[in-house]
RNA sequence: GGGCGCGUAGCUCAGCGGGAGAGCGCUCGCCUCACACGCGAGAGGUCGCAGGUUCAAAACCUGCCGCGCCCACCA
């Protein structure tokens, strides 16, 4: 035995974290089968800063049941990533470098960053693709190592080398595969759709990745003639600045006030424009005046509208988020005073929307159209999660993966899966039986991975959409804006019967949910795939069920007929004292390299296996102290049970006294109940009655056999004592070390 | 509007059909030879509200109130 004299929690981390590495301890062995294999899809964390408290808890709950999995025998698949692709990346080098990214430049290969005076003493510099991409690889490189080493130091028992960054040449192949196999079977497709548009990021979003905020706003009551000159309508509308992109104003069917008038024909007021007036379901009669103005586009509804009602076209808004200049008089902008129009469309011409508003309400006031003031409204509308300006719908080309076709084979899929809270799932199918289009899947961004796509010119260079090339797979990785497709050489790229590149890159979840495949060697290390996939644990938080958990059961869906995984465990958020979400913009994210550094591994581990999965949990240092406090515990009441010397033999031979016979026995009942609690994922109860008894343990039975363990009541006695003290800190030390494995690992090494 | 979760001691929460609990905080007392980063003792609650089921309800059912989340709608 080697007890030291004053053992001590500080500095654990680094000594057993240093001796675990050098053992390679946490290494998957390859040679396991898929049943002794417990296969875990870790999250990889978006690199874009830091990290916050909520991911040292919810991080740490994986690691206990990949813990506790391994201490049961099974060989445990632990692989982990970085999500280093995307806007979060793109928008931080923007930020740290000062830069904006311009693909249309040259490659510069003498560009060095480090020349330009900081980033907030001068305008951003454009600079190419390429250089771009460099400085989000030096960027996220840094943040990697950062994250590495704050995992390391809570003790996350991961396999440090079965890594991956979903930007890089594994997850760029993997993507671009699974996605070519997609366009092949018809379940990927490009098509020019109307799409929600952020006019600050220029890209197109997902449905997945719209929030709505209420804003202010003020309803406009506009008069609109009628073309025969028999009156008016009036519609109301927050969006005025839309009226030139008025293409019908609606109402519904059995509004017995409207009735006379559908069929008939409206004039936009200041733009002359005539409008149909149509009917149909979805105009409310409840709202505004009951007919409401078709533009395209205000709002999704307005999509509908010009889908099923085959309305035309008139876009004002462009994709920077201003009014587009005139072009009244052209095919399908006839206006029944083009000068008039032409003079109005100029008034309000490159100004944001919200400008163009105050303005266009000022003309039709002038005009004698505005009935009444504006009356100020708070409604909800729309934004990119990310975004500042509410998002615009627009007319754009983008890759679709299909998914409302197959709603019901994907709920099926969720219900194969094993939840935990159980209620989890309930937000899993109401999301896919919300659906309303297909998944959205390009960007229109620089960091990420292309579409493997280009598409042929024809003699007077117009592109062809309808027949893009694609490489073989073993090509794979291709970037289309310097790779030329087969049979092309790169001096027909933009020519006349040439080519041209896909100019889009694949939003961050459709590379993202290829994590399972990406960690596990999919195509390329076939016996690695064979054993680890579909994997056993999905770990992550409840609010990215709409979007990572579910554009991963879509790709297993489709690449292999399975779901990705059999169990998904989903955590709470972190939220602080006052219970709201810990956001960088409120100041009060809390850094995790200091809670370690202050507390200890093992009490910030205490804290994160107190929290139960799927429940908020705020963030409580007392909880932490509470688990400091035990970790000393552990290693004084150690120390101590110890120091009454060692036993000949099998200790359990030893062990006669009833009082010893008695706590064994109860902490058999805590081993069952303990385990129990682990294998149904709640190590909080596991953590709370190994607790419970070591408490008791220390408090009561160390003192109760303190001098009988130091030979008070003869030999026997004593041997009973010390032997049950052993078997019990064995014991006790197991329990805990899924939770405290540093401290655990410690006393463990004095004896073994 | 639809769905889900939650309302138990000052705080954080466990309990989910038969004794109202834990930790923190608070009060009081202890430097007792493992630990003062410790030990012991104690105060503190009509278990959101109202009905119902039951011999028995914090727990089960119904309704209501409040908080949070997801989804839909948003002229």
């Amino acid at each position: 035995m080697n007890v030291p004299e004053k053992p001590s929690i500080d500095g654990l981390e680094a000594t057993w974290g240093t001796r675990w590495e050098a053992d390679g301890r946490y290494r998957f062995d390859r040679s396991k089968t898929r049943p002794e294999i417990y296969a875990i899809d870790t999250p990889p964390p978006t690199v874009s800063g830091s990290l916050h408290v909520g991911h040292v808890m919810s991080y740490t709950q994986t690691d206990l049941v990949a813990r506790y999995q391994r201490m049961c025998g099974v060989e445990v698949f632990y692989p982990i990533g970085w999500d280093d692709n995307g806007l979060a990346t793109e928008r931080r080098v923007q930020n740290y470098f000062g830069v904006r990214c311009d693909p249309s430049l040259p490659h510069d290969p003498s560009f060095d960053v480090s020349s330009l005076p900081p980033a907030g003493e001068r305008e951003p510099v454009a600079v190419d693709r390429p250089t771009f991409i460099d400085l989000c690889e030096r960027l996220t490189g840094e943040d990697e190592q950062a994250f590495e080493g704050l995992f390391r130091r809570l003790g996350l028992s991961v396999d440090w080398t079965h890594t991956y960054t979903s930007i890089g040449t594994v997850a760029r192949r993997s993507s671009q595969r699974s996605f070519l196999r997609l366009l092949a079977r018809d379940l990927a497709y490009t098509a020019e759709a109307p799409t929600m548009w952020d006019v600050d990021f220029r890209t197109a979003v997902a449905q997945a990745e719209i929030e709505d905020r209420e804003i202010d706003g003020l309803y406009h009551r506009v008069r609109f003639p009628l073309a025969d000159g028999s009156g008016h309508v009036e519609i109301e509308t927050s969006r005025p600045e839309l009226i030139p992109a008025c293409v019908a104003l609606v109402a519904n069917p059995s509004d017995e006030r409207y009735r006379s008038l559908v069929g008939g024909t409206a004039v936009t007021p200041l733009f002359g424009a005539e409008v149909p007036i149509v009917a149909h379901e979805l105009a409310d009669p409840e709202k505004g005046t009951g007919v409401a103005m078709i533009c395209t586009f205000g709002d999704i509804t307005d999509v509908t509208w010009w889908r099923e009602l085959r309305l035309a076209t008139r876009v004002v808004v462009g994709r920077d988020g201003r009014v587009a200049a005139s072009r009244w008089g052209e095919p399908g902008w006839e206006s029944r005073d083009v000068e008039a129009a032409r003079t109005a469309q100029a008034e309000l011409a490159g100004l944001p929307t919200k400008r163009a508003r105050k303005r266009v309400a000022e003309l039709l006031a002038e005009d004698g159209s505005l009935v009444g003031e504006p009356t100020p409204v708070r409604h909800v509308v729309k934004f990119y999660e990310k975004g500042e300006r509410p998002l615009e719908i627009v007319s754009s080309r983008q890759w679709f993966v299909k998914t409302i076709e197959f709603r019901e084979r994907l709920l099926e899929r969720g219900r194969e899966i094993r939840w935990h809270p159980a209620y989890m799932g309930a937000r899993y199918a109401s999301w896919v039986e919300g659906l309303n289009g297909d998944w959205a899947v390009s960007r229109q961004r620089f960091f990420g991975v292309p579409f493997p796509v280009w598409y042929p010119l024809d003699g007077d260079g117009a592109i062809d959409h309808s027949r893009p090339l694609v490489p073989s797979e073993d090509r794979l990785p291709v970037d289309p804006s310097s790779d030329a497709p087969d049979g092309y050489t790169e001096d027909q790229r933009g020519a006349p019967d040439g080519f041209t590149g896909d100019p889009d890159v694949m939003d961050t979840w459709a590379t993202s949910s290829l994590s399972p495949q990406v960690a596990s060697g999919w195509e390329t290390d076939p016996e690695l795939f064979h054993a680890v996939f579909p994997m056993d644990l999905r770990p992550q938080a409840h609010d990215i069920i709409r979007t990572w958990l579910f554009s991963t059961v879509v790709r297993s869906h489709f690449e292999h007929g399975t779901v990705p995984w059999t169990g998904a465990a989903i955590s709470g958020w972190i939220l602080d004292p006052d219970r709201k979400k810990m956001a960088k913009s409120r100041g009060n994210v809390v850094t995790p390299e200091d809670v370690l550094k202050e507390h200890s591994a093992d009490a910030v581990r205490y804290w994160a296996a107190s929290g139960r999965l799927g429940t908020d949990a705020a963030y409580d240092t007392g909880q932490i102290k509470v688990g400091r406090r035990l970790a000393i515990k552990v290693l004084n009441a150690s120390k101590f049970a110890l120091s009454f010397g060692d036993v000949e033999g099998d200790p359990a031979g030893h062990v006669t006294e009833p009082l010893d016979l008695a706590l064994l026995a109860g902490l058999r009942d805590v081993v069952a109940r303990a385990t129990a609690g682990f294998d149904a994922w709640d190590f909080t109860r596991a953590l709370e009655v190994t607790e419970q008894w070591f408490w008791a343990f220390c408090d009561d039975y160390l003192e109760l056999v303190k001098d009988r363990a130091y030979g008070a009541q003869g030999d026997a006695a004593a041997a009973s004592a010390r032997a049950t003290l052993r078997i019990s800190l064995d014991v006790v030390l197991r329990l805990l070390a899924p939770i405290l494995p540093y401290v655990t690992e410690e006393v463990w090494s004095w004896t073994h």
